[in-house]
DNA sequence: AATTGTGAAGGAGTTCACAGCC
DNA sequence: GGCTGTGAACTCCTTCACAATT
């Protein structure tokens, strides 16, 4: 969790000057950009209400657009936001590019299914790199790549410019991985293992803990009577 | 997200009478409780003080011992908290018995992939059935299990009293899948698939959206310069 | 008439700080 | 002396409600 007091902006800053697409967005807000971006992305009609795009999310209209209000305005009043362009509003925001390179660390069944996996490309992360140290699984093609020994972690990592892990290792070997990849230069990992791996403050890391939600899941699950959270437990 | 106001304790409820085992626990509570659990779960000691499990945890101590104070007073002040009975605590708590029968619903890369992953069964989650629609899948063996045809769903379900499903499906077929899943009696699904579904308030449904993810990640780091949030950007 | 953008109110979650107990 | 349990302060987030704008 840690919901650090991460807020930079200090009390008496020259508001005005402050140039608003470089100025850090509450993290709940962070959290619901990628989700509004894929309701844009169904959307059909040119443009949208934060009515809609509330809907489509789940969320509160009030938070859509507070919400977009952190990155300008650039809706219109009595019509609404135009589709495409704050899609581009938005991928700029979360610092998307075509083409974010990711490599996978720990080719164990979750590390190959994700290796597969199509919905990255789908959203301009592309899988460039595989890495295992069981001399078994090296040199094996998995999606199209061969799998690296993990001695030639810095070496690939700095030739195929990749810029994102993913850390699919048992936890015994998560925190060695991620010192390796930080060392190499990565700045991004999405953490699977289970268990939370240290990295320096210029890394962010990201834990997705298949087990904590199934457990997170099974405590509402068993709240059946009246009134569980139902629809939707959160997930941030 | 939707951190909603889903707090039933009415402004005059009677305090004093209230079963605390019953109480219903702050979102923010329950989210954190597994990876207490999963810090218990690795402790030498036969008891451990709020200091070395927030430290363990990667929270606040004072967050810890406030959490641990919703499930009752089980600490001993002056020493800490005893690991066993805690670890007993926390999984009543989270409704976690040894054996909850789990199905995989749609077999692709992510689906097959979690059928194989052996860290479920070893927090007392067990995979006891999985499904596809595509006939070329349906009779394969995953994992030790046969994948069955979309149709058997409910009948199969019934059989063998499962009470969680994955939902590993396309976007466009999760809906329909949930709503089978739901009329079958299954009460909890973790939902991976890239889309939101709807469900009636009394089955828990949990987002695990990994584009969604990879998108949150990417955020943060390219907010590399002086202060990102660093070490750890939230995993709720 | 419709819909945004936002100040203000309200809630939830976190951290402090210390009394209470071992 | 060490550590828990908790009121109180504080910070962050959400929702309301409405003025501003097209």
């Amino acid at each position: 969790m840690s919901r650090a007091g991460a807020h930079g902006d200090w009390p008496g800053a020259p508001v005005g000057s402050w140039d608003v697409s470089l100025r850090r967005l509450p993290e709940a807000t962070v959290a619901r950009l990628p989700v509004y971006l894929r309701v844009l992305s169904e959307a059909t009609e040119a443009t949208i209400s934060s009515d809609h795009l509330a809907a489509g999310a789940g969320v509160n209209a009030a938070q859509v657009r507070k919400d977009l209000s952190h990155l300008g305005s650039y809706g219109t009043r009595g019509v609404g936001y135009d589709v495409s362009y704050l899609v581009r509003q938005i991928s700029r925001q979360l610092g998307l590019t075509d083409d974010r390179r990711v490599a996978i660390v720990g080719i164990g069944n979750l590390g190959h299914a994700l290796a597969r996996y199509g919905g990255f490309n789908a959203r301009g992360f592309r899988v460039v790199a595989v890495f295992d140290v069981d001399p078994r699984t090296v040199g094996q093609r998995v999606g199209g790549l061969v799998v690296e020994p993990f001695e030639r972690l810095a070496e690939v990592i700095e030739e195929k410019g990749v810029e994102l892990a993913l850390l699919t290792t048992p936890a015994s070997a998560a925190q060695a991985a991620a010192d390796a990849l930080v060392e190499a230069g990565v700045n991004s990992i999405l953490n699977f293992a289970p268990a939370r791996v240290a990295a320096p403050a210029h890394v962010a890391v990201r834990q997705v803990d298949l087990g904590v939600e199934l457990q997170i899941l099974s405590y509402y699950g068993t709240q059946v009577s009246a009134d569980g959270p139902g629809t939707d437990a959160a997930s941030g």
